[in-house]
DNA sequence: GTGAAAGCGCTAACAT
DNA sequence: ATGTTAGCGCTTTCAC
């Protein structure tokens, strides 16, 4: 590949000539400039970014560390994110902090840092891993003064700018969905208290009630975890006494969704025929169900937009920026099958 | 950020030395790796990638350029590819060559393949885009003398190495299913037969029917595009006359899939009461479909790491390599409810 | 086994 | 407006 100085051979000129007219930065006459385009059209020559970089200290490079980009909602963000980032002259790597089957997943997340720290990008956008501490994750970036901006998953007690859905709105939007589609009885399934973004559901879920003037069952909030196993096991317990049963359900995450419609299936229960159904959260595609399911669906495009856009804002010292940025978004409803009267359940298929 | 310097400084030795312990090129005394270790401890050090790149000319980067990464085939492409790159030390570069809406096409493709040439990634893995030129875009590349790998769609008549499923065998596949679930009166809808891949998956029907001894009828074959709306318009035209119908229908990718099922719906047809269905190709999460649909999927991780491999193969000049690779890999049959008897059509819900 | 030094391709400060 | 040059952080030859 040519370098610079060829191009600078070439058109006859000094490698500063060549440099001013890439960069632009220093004006160059009219007739040199078009000597130099012509040169390197002619060589075929891409300025070499690496070298630049190295003598810029800039890299115009973000990182992006995602779960698993294989679950819809990530490429979305990543979609998102690499979007912003192109409108301002960088580019986006992205990688999976999941475990491929090999190494630890606190092992994984260190390499991943230290790949992104090593390849000098200027930003991080980080989905915190649900793993025992992500505090330190991020305080070790933060330490390293490398700007991060956490996305769906915000940490509890950490300074950090964030970008994400508002759960406690996105979870009311669901409740009072299936409220005003006139169900009363409204069991909520969430996956663990102990995560900021279960709580905030949960919270979404009461407010949506008590505004409907519905009072709060403790009996129908029943704390699930993230595996759809655990989950079936548990509302097929709940479900058992036909008389105490909800008239509607609504599930504060993927797999807890996962594990409830599977519960439904057990107890022989047809959705929205016998009981009704919303989620938070887009199920997966390997799972196509029937009833379609009524969702509240995440902005993920948005989400990483928005974030890579406050990312760079950070990078490049924009003024006049608070300290510590809470973006958070509004949440859709889609409304499918799974929340419709049973009077309404179609009788056919597709 | 430390420099390779301040390491050698505080461990008390020179740059040759600290860089010969990291590299592990150059034997160290125990003593003296030791002293390294430790500074590079102290200080939080990690090398400078783009420094490393600029001295050897080499990124250990790859590029992967897919057309939109929301489409749930290709994250697992990435994934897959991603993996198999870490695995050998290298990291991948994921960017989408559809439009975001303001770009042209073209190009956008001339942008990226720029883009990637300024990062030097070392290697590309490309999905050429349905547009006019791909012979152009992959030329100009193999005329950089940077390795290309090709993967799902390969070009028509450029020698270049290529990884994808092996289209007539697994369209064989699922029409082959469907004759064993004693259809006869198969139909098959088609893509744009200007591309090799559907060509491919009209001549794996051709076979499989061949091969039960059934009849091929050319006016069952229904060549449409990658328009849903379209191939709906056309199916529907075809179901209308009901002596004519098929049992069954296959259709050869994703879009073409919707359309039919569209078709299907506005014709009043169920699936698989009246008609019975498969496809190549999983359809997307935001078709949640009921019956679910039997479908032919491609191994797509493993179309990514084959991919990854051999890419790295050709970068690393690994000895024993054939001209022009071709990988052809098998697909999968997933039987699902639309593709069964009639007779055993699901009578409830879920 | 260790260190000194050249140089990868570029930018930017400086000299002209 | 143009050219010259130092130096970004690293690897790697080559002395020692």
């Amino acid at each position: 590949m040519p370098s610079i100085k060829e191009v600078a051979e070439v058109a006859g000129v000094s490698v500063g000539t060549v440099s001013h007219v890439i960069t632009g930065s220093v004006p160059v006459s009219e007739e040199l400039r078009l000597k130099v385009q012509t040169a390197i059209r002619g060589l075929n020559y891409h300025p070499n970014h690496v070298a630049r970089s190295l003598k810029t200290s800039k890299t115009r490079t973000l990182g992006i560390i995602v779960p698993d980009m294989t679950i819809s909602f990530f490429p979305q963000v990543i979609r998102g994110a690499e979007t912003a980032a192109r409108k301002r002259g960088y580019a986006l790597i992205a990688v999976n902090s999941d475990d491929d089957g090999e190494r630890q997943k606190e092992l994984l997340q260190k390499e991943l840092l230290s790949l992104l720290r090593s390849q000098r990008v200027q930003g991080i956008l980080l989905v915190i891993a649900a793993a025992p501490t992500p505090i330190g994750q991020i305080s070790r970036i933060l330490d390293a003064e490398i700007p991060v901006v956490c996305l769906d998953r915000i940490p509890d007690r950490v300074p950090v700018d964030s970008v994400s859905v508002d759960d406690s709105e996105a979870a009311a939007i669901g409740v009072e969905h299936l409220i005003s589609m006139g169900f009363r009885r409204i069991a909520l399934v969430t996956g663990p208290l102990a995560l900021k973004n279960e709580r905030g559901r949960l919270q979404g879920y009461r407010q949506a009630m008590q505004r409907a003037g519905i009072p709060v069952e403790q009996s129908l909030i029943w704390q699930g975890n993230l595996r759809a196993a655990d989950v079936a096991a548990l509302c097929r317990e709940k479900l058992a006494v036909a008389s105490a049963r909800p008239e509607a359900v609504f599930s504060t995450n993927g797999p807890t969704a996962l594990g409830v419609l599977r519960a439904f299936r057990d107890c022989g229960l047809s959705t929205p025929r016998d009981i009704a159904f919303a989620t938070f959260d887009e199920l997966t595609v390997d799972d196509l169900f029937f009833p379609s399911v009524t969702t509240v669906v995440q902005p993920a495009y948005d989400i990483g937009f928005r974030a890579a856009d406050l990312l760079l804002d950070r990078i490049e010292r924009v003024e006049g920026l608070a300290d510590t940025i809470t973006i958070r978004l509004t949440a859709t409803l889609k409304v499918r099958d799974s929340s419709q009267r049973p009077e309404r359940a179609l009788p056919n298929f597709l």
